[in-house]
DNA sequence: GACACAAATGTTATGATATTACACATCCTT
DNA sequence: AAGGATGTGTAATATCATAACATTTGTGTC
């Protein structure tokens, strides 16, 4: 699947993929000084075509990244994401419905989407629990 | 409506509101600078009290800030926001199915939402007319 | 293979966004 | 007046992201 990708583009995806949670930047730097990794702009280079290749995702309103948990399947749908603030995991899901009202009201007011974003923050089954 | 506002957070405020466009919180303060404000925090915490009036929003996508664009009526709906790449301009809007299948997501999988962003970036009407 | 172009890399420096820690002031209630 | 909650001022620092430049690698074409 991920064939093509060079060395850094690699790295950066083996170490998305591993990762429980949602990564900065410059943790994905850290993780990877011991594979030669230096500056943070080969992170972000690599980060970058990833998420052009929809193998990874930014979540905005953290800073952080992840790894798309539909690797195979990359459609470039519409996709919101659940995010815990406790343990830091992320469901990724779709919604056409939801999909349809937004494309609605951008079609009803002229408004040309390019990207959407859509992040739901709080506590996953498993936290809300204990809270 | 927003009688009781300290100094900081109405000069804050006002900055917002004769915006028209989001504010980066430097450039909040790079605009107060002539009535003595001095460091981010101040900027920041004036920030933090009106976002938690309902009387700013923050745009996670851009790290920046918008005033309500209802400020009277400060329901805590679902908010979503259609932000223009061009001329900056942000548009409001609220809508209930979007809220019920979000909702429906959520309780089914017992997640517990505390905060939902939906921000929609591209070109607004009158931009996308002249791309 | 030699050439030319696109893409990726390495490195340094810098810009932009946000928070911690601490001391002090103000307001409100009792 | 005492005490607590909230707001303020300031310095330092942490965190996230990009600009600019030189170089290297990969790919297609002749």
């Amino acid at each position: 699947m991920s064939a093509d990708l060079t060395r850094n583009q690699a790295l950066v995806m083996k170490t998305l993929s591993g990762a429980e949670a949602p990564l900065s930047a410059y943790t994905i730097l850290d993780r990877l000084r011991g594979d030669g990794l230096r500056a943070p702009l080969q992170v972000y280079r690599a980060l970058e075509k990833l998420t052009e290749l929809g193998l990874v995702h930014r979540l905005e309103s953290l800073n952080a990244f992840v790894a798309c948990a539909h690797p195979n399947c990359h459609e470039q749908e519409l996709i919101a994401f659940a995010i815990c603030e406790d343990c830091g995991k992320v469901e990724e899901f779709s919604d056409d419905v939801v999909k349809d009202r937004l494309d609605g009201w951008t079609r009803s007011h002229g408004f040309r989407p390019a990207k959407t974003t859509i992040e739901i923050r709080g506590n996953c089954g498993g936290c809300a629990g204990k809270a």
